[in-house]
RNA sequence: GUCCCCGUAGCUCAGUCGGAUAGAGCAACAGCCUUCUAAGCUGUGGGUCGCAGGUUCGAAUCCUGCCGGGGACGCCA
């Protein structure tokens, strides 16, 4: 908060002194911290700069400069130091006793309405590891923004009637030869009835395999569930549903929840498309083929546009020959619900099962989970609950989509361009991230025919059709085993071990799917992700742990471990600050900008080194400058102060995360 | 063919829209538990920043061209 300041202050000042100076204007100030505490707080080489355009020595500049510069609050001196930097000191005491008082306050709230799509896994199968790093993204992606003041609606977009779901309803009727009724049976009894799910899907696409003649039965079952026909759809419904449900209580197990999950079979039977497809053909961003390859369909030209020439096929097909629409098609549909500008067209109607539908065009929601983790769903069943929150609407859109799609996402963007929303185009986001494969010792061990020239390579991709992959609840499963443990063995007193694991387990994968950048491979090595030492989540979390077993111990010693906010301000803080304590304090400081930074550049990993740094910071610290046993009673203040400055951080900042932070570990 | 991503220490990765002596973790080695938890701390060694040009006072960072690895471009979703 009060660096915030200080740099806007800084910035502004410089701004003017250089225009009245040297007459000339510069749109922007980069300032940092110097790479040496000795050098100061924070520096600028804006002198260096200058001295291109105005061809005088950048010392010269920067002395004129700082000659009579006003400084903000908290800036004690600036100097002239190096090739011509402006090196400014702080009152480390005054800042250190105002920084106190805001650590980790949130910025006022811009009340942003911004919608973030993420997880979106299909509902056939369980969750594997690389929809863990979706959802972890997604899910920290929400809480930084919602901390930035932003209003945040989380959609879980369920792609129920495609291919996937159809290939499982037909392994239950085909190859299991299951009634409806014993398929429901199985959901109620089985515990994880995604992972039964997980091995008939790679059986059913074996037996494809084999018998290239069973496609037929996808044909007709996907026609069945299309029409609603009898158990088949039924069939479909349930199995959606009941995965659904399995894939949200894998995700709470790391706190990750939903406000809403869009189903694409109400985008369908609401005729959303129908309305995106008026909106394109009255803008001419589709066009109809009367004949070449794709004679009978409806297209988007976009060979026109510089994004997309020389590519193979740059047109893409939004309407099939046969009529029906592309999941692009579809993807654009709710895209522009999304964006609020489904509605407002001149009416339609659609006579379907007996009612009417008609603009402005919105689903209707009912509850699919009650409080305390309230999801909603769509529904187009006319059964929607007035009470329902409002959805959809926002200003902002972000898709957490893997980058394999980067040229579906460019397509839906184009396409809202093209209706005519060049804003909401640019506010339709995607946060592009690489995906997670295994390495070839990891895949081994899971049982997949690895080739010579596989085990060379640096990973191997996952396969859901093939079964191949490391299932979420597996993981999840093995890193809080392994963390109960570690707190068996190491925890100084006695706690509930199991749900300690559990909280070091949640550290540990949020922490891993975050330190990397975003267009990073993941290459999964078991062992690396059961880590906890260094630099991971553990570590973090024992970082606090420590920082608050200070405060509870002070407490049961009957020494006040409350710091009164007044008292700050007594404290002889510039007197006794030293290097160490100080630095602490600069680094939790700086973290407000890491968050912005991070959610501004999609970029999250941005957080995670920024907390790596500052708990290095205070191990070190906590080693050197013990609290308890200071008998000086001005000095255990002052390093109180820094470690309390310390807990405030981690603690508004790992709930950032979504890391929980254990009583003892 | 076109486009996108990656290439930094033995390994896994950071590196602030160009800035001061390129940093962590792991691994290796040497130390530190009568003192707030050793999931920790301190120290040592380890680098042609893929290659070659260019722009600049200044390049790991920007531009061009290569090399190596991965991905995308379907009337699939």
């Amino acid at each position: 908060m009060i660096l915030e300041q200080i740099t806007e202050q800084l910035t502004e000042t410089l701004k003017s002194r250089v225009l009245v100076l040297f007459g000339h204007p510069v749109d922007r100030v980069v300032l940092q911290s110097p790479p040496k505490l000795n050098m100061g707080d924070l520096a600028t080489p804006v002198a260096l700069e200058l001295a291109k355009v105005l061809k005088r020595k950048p010392r010269e500049i920067a002395e004129q400069l700082a000659n009579g510069m006003t400084l903000p609050i908290f800036v004690a001196s600036v100097s002239v130091e190096g090739a011509g930097y402006l090196n400014f000191r702080f009152d480390r005491g005054g800042f250190t006793a105002q920084h106190f008082r805001t650590v980790m306050a949130s910025p006022r709230p811009s009340g942003e309405r911004v919608i973030v799509e993420h997880t979106n896994i299909n509902p056939n199968k369980a969750a594997h590891i690389g929809h863990l790093r979706n959802a972890v993204l997604g899910d920290t992606y929400v809480r930084c923004c919602k901390w930035l003041g932003e209003h945040v609606e989380t959609q879980n977009y369920i792609d129920d009637t495609g291919v996937q779901v159809a290939d499982v309803v037909v392994a239950f009727e085909y190859l299991d030869k299951k009634s409806l009724a014993e398929v429901r049976e199985l959901i109620e009894t089985h515990p994880r009835f995604d992972y039964y799910c997980w091995d008939l899907y790679s059986k059913m696409a074996q037996y494809y395999a084999d018998h290239p003649e069973s496609q037929e039965w996808r044909k007709e079952t996907l026609h069945r569930i299309e029409k609603q026909e009898g158990d088949t759809a039924k069939l479909a419904v349930l199995i959606a549903r009941a995965i659904v449900r399995r894939h949200l209580v894998t995700m709470l197990r790391l706190g990750i929840t939903y406000d809403l999950l869009p189903k694409e079979s109400d985008i369908i039977h609401l005729h959303f498309w129908d309305r995106a497809f008026e909106l394109l053909k009255e803008s001419g961003a589709v066009i109809y083929e009367k004949e070449g390859k794709h004679k009978g369909c409806w297209v988007m030209k976009l060979d026109e546009s510089e994004e997309f020439t020389g590519m193979n096929e740059p047109d893409k097909i939004l309407v099939r020959s046969n009529g029906t629409v592309t999941y692009t098609g579809k993807d654009i549909a709710y895209q522009l619900w999304k964006l609020g500008m489904l509605d407002g067209g001149r009416p339609v109607r659609h006579s379907e099962g007996g009612r009417d539908v008609r603009p402005p065009f919105d689903f209707e929601y009912r509850k699919f989970r009650p409080a305390p983790y309230e999801v909603w769903e769509t529904t187009h069943e006319g059964d929607g609950d007035p009470s329902a929150p409002k959805f959809g609407g926002a200003s902002r859109v972000v898709n957490v989509i893997d980058s394999r799609q980067a040229y579906l996402q460019k397509v839906v963007k184009e396409g809202v361009r093209q209706v005519g929303h060049e804003k909401a185009a640019e506010s339709s986001i995607h946060f592009a991230y690489e995906m997670v494969a295994l390495t070839p010792v990891t895949a081994k061990a899971l049982g997949m025919e690895i080739s010579d020239e596989d085990a060379t390579r640096a990973y191997v991709e996952m396969s859901g059709r093939k079964g191949f992959g490391v299932k979420a609840d597996d993981l999840l499963d093995e890193l809080e085993r392994k963390a109960s443990e570690a707190v068996e063995a190491n925890a100084s007193e006695a706690g509930d071990a199991k749900e300690i694991g559990r909280q070091v387990a949640i550290a540990a994968l949020r922490y891993f799917m975050l330190r990397y950048g975003r267009n990073k491979v993941i290459a999964f090595d078991l062992d690396e992700a059961l880590r906890f030492e260094g630099d991971s989540g553990p570590y973090l979390q024992y970082s606090t742990v420590r920082v608050q077993n200070i405060f509870r111990k002070m407490a049961e010693r009957g020494v006040d471990p409350r710091i009164e906010e007044r008292a700050v301000d007594d404290l002889t803080l510039n007197q006794g600050l030293t290097d160490e304590m100080w630095e602490l304090v600069r680094l939790s400081a700086d973290l407000p900008s890491s968050i912005r930074r991070a959610v501004d550049s999609l970029e999250l990993s941005v957080v995670t080194q920024a907390l790596l740094d500052l708990a290095q910071k205070f191990n070190s610290f906590y080693h050197k400058y013990p609290i308890l046993n200071e008998k000086d009673a001005a000095e255990r203040q002052r390093r109180a102060v820094c470690a309390e400055v310390f807990r405030r951080t981690m603690v508004g900042a790992l709930e950032l995360l979504g890391i929980p932070v254990p009583e003892r570990m």
